[in-house]
DNA sequence: AAGTCGTGGTG
DNA sequence: TCACCAAGACT
C-alpha cells in the first residue's frame, strides 16, 4: 500500500474553498434531490458512465418513471431496457442495468446493496461505480475516481496538465490522503472535485479564472506545462463495428417487430458480410436475439 | 493489459 | 472542420 502525503494546510484549504465553491455553483441535478432513491441514484450512475451529464437526464427521468424500482426492471423483458436506452450510447450498459435489477431482487430482497463489495459484484459496476454509489447513495466515504477527480487532482497536488491513460497506484493514494476525515465532509468532498472538474478544470479549456482553488494549484504554479505523456489514440468511427453496431440497434430500436435479415442490409448496404459480424456480435453480447422472421431485441 | 464498446457536443 | 472527449466496464 503507497500512501501520499499532501501538506495540511494546502489540504485544508482546498477542503474548505472546494466544498464552498460547490455549495454555490452545484447543478441541481434530480438524482442529487435529498429524496433520491438508492435506485435513481444507481440507474443515474450507470448512465453517466462515459456519458455527458446532459444528455443522461431525459432518459433517466423516463427509466425513472417506468422502472421506478430494481423489482420493475426486474420485470420487464431485457430488450424493453434496451429499447428505452435510445441513443444513449454503449447500449450494453442497459443490458446489464437489467441483469443488476434481477440481482438485485434474487441476491439483495430488491434493494440497491450498501456495501461496495456487494456493489461491485453486480454487473456493469466498477470501482468508479460502487464507490459512487456507495458514497451518493448510502453515505459511506469511499474514495470515488474517476476522469473529472484525477484531472483535478494531478493538476492541483501533481502540476500535471492530464493523468496517464490508466488509474495508477499513486493516483488512489493521492485520491486517499485527499479525502476530508468527516463523514459528511468526505461524501460532499467525492461529489465536488468531480464537479469542479466537469465544470472548471476541464480537459479541453479549463476555466481556471473561475477556479476555487487557482491560487495553491500546483500545475497553476509549474506554469501550466503541457501534457507530456504519449499522444492519445482518437477513436476511429466510421465504418467501423461500432458505427454499424449502433446503426443495427436503432433500427431494431425504432421497429417494434422482428426484422428480416435482407432488411438489415440497409443499415451498410456496401457490406453484408460486416452486417453479418456485428450482428453476430451483437446476438453474443445478448443485445439481440434471432428469431423466425429474422432478428429482434431480446425477450 | 491493450482493445472494444455508442453517441453527440464542442473548441 | 474534425479530432477530442464525456460520472467506465469488461475481457
Amino acid at each position: 500500500m503507497s500512501e501520499a502525503r499532501i501538506d495540511d494546510r494546502v489540504l485544508g484549504t482546498l477542503h474548505a474553498r472546494i466544498l464552498d465553491w460547490f455549495s454555490e455553483h452545484a447543478r441541481d441535478l434530480p438524482w442529487r434531490s435529498a429524496t433520491a432513491s438508492a435506485w435513481e441514484i444507481f440507474l443515474s450512475e450507470v448512465m453517466s458512465q462515459q456519458t455527458p451529464v446532459a444528455r443522461v437526464e431525459p432518459i433517466w427521468r423516463e427509466w425513472i418513471s417506468r422502472w421506478p424500482t430494481p423489482f420493475a426492471l426486474a420485470d420487464a423483458p431485457a430488450g424493453e431496457a434496451v429499447r428505452h436506452w435510445g441513443r444513449l450510447g454503449y447500449p450494453r450498459r442497459a443490458l446489464r442495468l437489467h441483469e443488476a435489477a434481477r440481482a438485485m431482487v434474487a441476491r439483495h430482497d430488491g434493494q440497491v446493496p450498501t456495501s461496495y463489495e456487494d456493489l461491485l459484484a453486480l454487473p456493469g459496476v466498477g470501482e468508479y461505480t460502487a464507490a459512487a454509489v456507495a458514497s451518493f447513495a448510502h453515505g459511506d466515504p469511499q474514495v470515488v475516481i474517476d476522469t473529472n477527480i484525477r484531472r483535478v487532482l494531478v493538476r492541483a497536488v501533481e502540476g500535471r496538465a492530464l493523468p496517464a491513460p490508466s488509474l495508477t497506484a499513486r493516483e488512489r493514494a493521492v485520491a486517499a490522503a485527499a479525502m476530508p476525515s468527516d463523514r459528511e465532509q468526505a461524501n460532499a468532498w467525492n461529489a465536488a472535485v468531480m464537479e469542479l472538474g466537469a465544470l472548471v478544470c476541464t480537459a479541453r479549456a479549463p476555466r481556471c479564472g473561475d477556479c476555487p482553488v487557482l491560487e495553491i494549484c500546483a500545475w497553476q504554479r509549474a506554469g501550466c506545462p503541457p501534457d507530456d505523456g504519449p499522444a492519445r489514440r482518437g477513436q476511429a468511427w466510421h465504418g467501423t463495428d461500432r458505427q454499424v453496431r449502433g446503426r443495427i440497434l436503432q433500427l431494431l430500436r425504432d421497429t417494434p417487430s422482428p426484422v428480416a435479415r435482407d432488411h438489415l442490409d440497409t443499415v451498410w448496404p456496401q457490406d453484408p458480410v460486416k452486417v453479418d459480424r456485428c450482428l453476430a456480435g451483437l446476438v453474443e453480447d445478448g443485445l439481440v436475439e434471432p428469431v423466425e422472421a429474422g432478428y429482434s431485441l431480446p425477450a
